[in-house]
DNA sequence: AGTGCGATTGACT
DNA sequence: GTCAATCGCACTA
């Protein structure tokens, strides 16, 4: 889109964990339009997020419906960490730890806008289109090089992997139900970047109220 | 111990 | 449009 300018990975401070809203809809709200950084051997990637689904308590889709288990427990960490887990056997997916210590909530990173690094990414990736670098969580994934290694790490710090703004603010939100689940499925907390061709999911599901 | 099912993707008809 | 790949975890026994 138009508003890609020019990224210093390196110089991008990692967001405060006291600005992340305590609310994990707020908290997916808020992570559109902000940059996840990685940095790699050889240098950084940077891409915006465009596309998040929120995790709740008491959710019946959430990973933490049952309880604390070895997998989730970020989840129930404080928030601002990463979750990362191994869906389907193969692909990792990337969340934010979010709510307090002891609630188990998270915000799901499902497609971001490529910026920088994109040469790292498609090492990652293959030889494939700019949009779909990052079109879908296990493709965001592959592209920075997230997997468990990663599970738990500090997205309010400067280290491997963290949540950092250009000051970029979106004006223009979608909300719908979330993909791919079938338990919870009428509750609308998925966020994204209307317009933007870097999200994921049907057609029908992005164009807007 | 065995079974079933995903917060998905890519290949194929 | 259909479908297989592949494994952690919940559930049954």
């Amino acid at each position: 889109m138009l508003h890609n300018g020019p990224v210093q990975p390196s110089t991008l401070a990692p967001l405060s964990r006291d600005d992340l809203p305590g609310d994990t809809a707020a908290l997916a709200r808020y992570l559109i339009g902000k940059l996840m950084v990685r940095a790699f051997p050889d240098g950084f990637a940077a891409a915006r997020i465009v596309e998040t689904e929120a995790y709740l308590a008491g959710d019946e889709a959430s990973h933490s419906f049952r309880g604390l288990t070895p997998r989730n427990r970020v989840m129930f960490g404080p928030p601002g960490y990463a979750y990362v887990y191994l869906n389907y056997g193969m692909h990792f997916a990337l969340n934010v730890s979010s709510a307090a210590e002891g609630v188990g909530e998270a915000v799901l990173i499902r497609a971001a806008e490529p910026l920088t690094g994109l040469d790292a990414m498609r090492r990652h990736r293959g030889d494939v289109p700019v949009r779909d670098l990052m079109r879908g969580p296990g493709r965001l994934a592959k592209a920075l090089d997230i997997g468990s290694s990663l599970d738990g790490t500090d997205l309010c710090a400067a280290g491997p992997l963290w949540l950092a703004s250009d000051g970029h603010i979106p004006q223009d939100f979608g909300v719908s139900v979330r993909i791919g689940i079938s338990r919870d499925a009428h509750r609308p907390l998925r966020f994204f970047l209307k317009g933007s061709p870097f999200v994921s999911g049907p057609a029908a599901l992005n164009r807007c109220p």
